[in-house]
DNA sequence: ATTTTTGCCCAAAGCGCTTTGAACGCCACC
DNA sequence: GGTGGCGTTCAAAGCGCTTTGGGCAAAAAT
């Protein structure tokens, strides 16, 4: 079922049968309903090519992630984003493409979207600290919002991020007032800027107290179990000086974390102390009903909500200013941190 | 740089253009040369809606991901089976559409699609054992291939699925033969098939070996690991007769289950067993280096390229009779199973 | 009574592509 | 020398929608 058809039917023309679908004012009462019914009847829709052909707008949003790794497209941080995200977008009548790119495609994939005309504008995902996108896209005029920043550009654009830097020296803080002194940082790959400025919250911290961060004490590599299992058990295993606290990038890892813990025969919460970033995954509640681990709390659900409002936004006002969004996590005590004692 | 414009430039007719870059025969050999040139130095690339719009194929697949609860969104396994089926659309030149879909809604998303012409095909994720989507598809002309299956019709449908039943009740026997008695399952939400499914084989074995299932030793919720924890504490703070060995749906909830296990200062592997189903999620690899826990494995993101594989030859060939495959788990001996020890 | 406005509706153009049907020059063939 | 075939190119129609620019009758204003 067409138009036309739809239009033949009715004794109408497609003039008047589109009008009265789209809620244009030139078309009276009675004729709307008919058309509305006759159109419910038939179960019509208007076919999305057609349509977005003749306004020139796709309704549709791309979200781009880029595939680093293997690991990269199983991170469920970007099922949670878009799951957020997504709702904005139903709500307003768009569509959702999701594009994982191999990061020597990625330029042609932007190209492709803009110019093939299939998406209104982007989600960019994992940006790095160098990252050539924001130039990229700006030079091919598609309409974007970066999850995350780029550290190292002049070049203005639209972003929402969360406040790792200050979150990262809160729960550092946090952590000497306790009283430890052995800090160490499980973190995530630090090209990624978000892991970049994490450490550099839990530099500082260290620097405001008169340490000096150990490059022992440092671990970054992708953010699964294993990886926190390993790196807390090698840093736990140190002859000297190991670990007594542990800040964790996110809760996965730190599920490794704990078990190398376990596995040390120590105690979480007593022996050593452990501090994650909690995204708020919804498959990963760290609330049960008290919180698992002390952590520093940003719902990505949320942020992929703002983003997404964020680009409609965009979209229906191209000429405004970039926007930006910062998000401060919320320093949540749980079990798993404690004051420093000796023993460990 | 539209078509009409490329032509202009190349003083040829949108025609010989079109062919040139569809790789049609009526060509020369230097046109084609010189129409390629041209195109790959303006980064022209057709507009998609106005070429599906005259092909009558959108080059989309569309994912919808229903959204029973909260979690079902976030669910890593979706992640991972995406992350597979988009290797093989864009090694195919196709698209993802991904749609988190209310059941409300549901009937709505699918028609919209159709109707709309907004995809090819669709994936058809989390099947219940009832499900009114098989038919619905079916009458509306929709191309399908589901991720898993329906458990009572008795529609023809094109499904992938792994053989949930028998590897679950190949571990209950492993269970049964290591002399464990009382063997609980954790599992997913039971309406959907493959929990169902997982189900049988478990009673299946129980069955065979003289013994009745034991309604205490069978949690069935999200898997979460909130779920795993909650439901092997309760399970093995019963008065009588707790379980031994867990069956357990997922890593994610076996997570939650050692956790419970350490907490009750039971040892996995030596006082209780565990045996999981292992989806191969890389953000949870279960082998570091050797398996953590013994389990049934069966790779989602293999699975959802083989999904994807199927639906586009579906689309291919329209007339051909509904595809199915059925993969086989691997039961893989890890360190968290062993016999039964009186002790526990 | 005439003009203007208003309300409602329509025909046709156009979005950017693919594809059909035809044309044109050139060579080969009888 | 006419006919057929081949290789190459083009003009134009059409995909299904939106939107421009009227048109026509009834109501309002003059």
């Amino acid at each position: 079922m067409n138009l036309k058809e739809l239009s033949a039917l009715l004794n109408l023309s497609q003039t008047t049968v589109s009008r009265a679908l789209n809620g244009y004012p030139e078309v009276s009462k009675s004729t709307r309903q008919r058309v509305l019914q006759m159109a419910q009847k038939h179960h019509y829709r208007p076919n999305a090519r057609a349509s977005s052909l003749a306004t020139g707008r796709t309704m549709t949003i791309g979200h781009v992630i880029p595939q680093h790794s293997s690991h990269d497209v199983g991170n469920p941080v970007f099922g949670e984003f878009i799951a957020g995200a997504s709702q904005v977008y139903s709500a307003n009548g768009y569509e959702l493409l999701l594009t994982i790119a191999e990061q020597l495609n990625e330029e042609d994939t932007y190209r492709n979207m803009a110019a093939g005309a299939t998406v209104d504008g982007v989600i960019v995902h994992s940006p790095r600290r160098q990252d050539p996108r924001v130039q990229l896209l700006q030079e091919i005029g598609l309409p974007f919002v970066i999850h995350g920043r780029v550290a190292e550009t002049t070049l203005e654009y639209s972003w929402i991020d969360t406040n790792n830097r200050r979150a990262f020296r809160q729960a550092t803080k946090l952590l000497l007032d306790l009283g430890h002194r052995q800090i160490a940082l499980i973190n995530g790959p630090e090209e990624l800027t978000y892991a970049w400025l994490r450490r550099q919250g839990y530099e500082q911290a260290l620097h405001d107290a008169g340490l000096t961060p150990h490059p022992d004490r440092l671990s970054s590599d992708e953010l699964t179990e294993t990886h926190g299992y390993r790196a807390a058990s090698a840093m736990l295993a140190a002859h000297q000086q190991p670990p007594s606290a542990f800040l964790v990038s996110s809760y996965v890892v730190a599920l490794g974390v704990r078990r190398a813990i376990a596995h040390a025969g120590l105690r979480m919460g007593e022996d050593i102390s452990v501090i994650i970033h909690d995204d708020e995954l919804s498959f990963f509640q760290n609330n049960d009903p008290e919180p698992q681990f002390t952590a520093t709390r940003s719902s990505v659900r949320e942020a992929g909500k703002l983003a997404a409002q964020m680009l409609l936004d965009t979209i229906d006002d191209l000429a405004g200013a970039p926007r930006t969004t910062m998000l401060e996590a919320q320093l949540t005590i749980g079990k798993s941190t404690g004051p420093f004692r000796q023993s460990a």
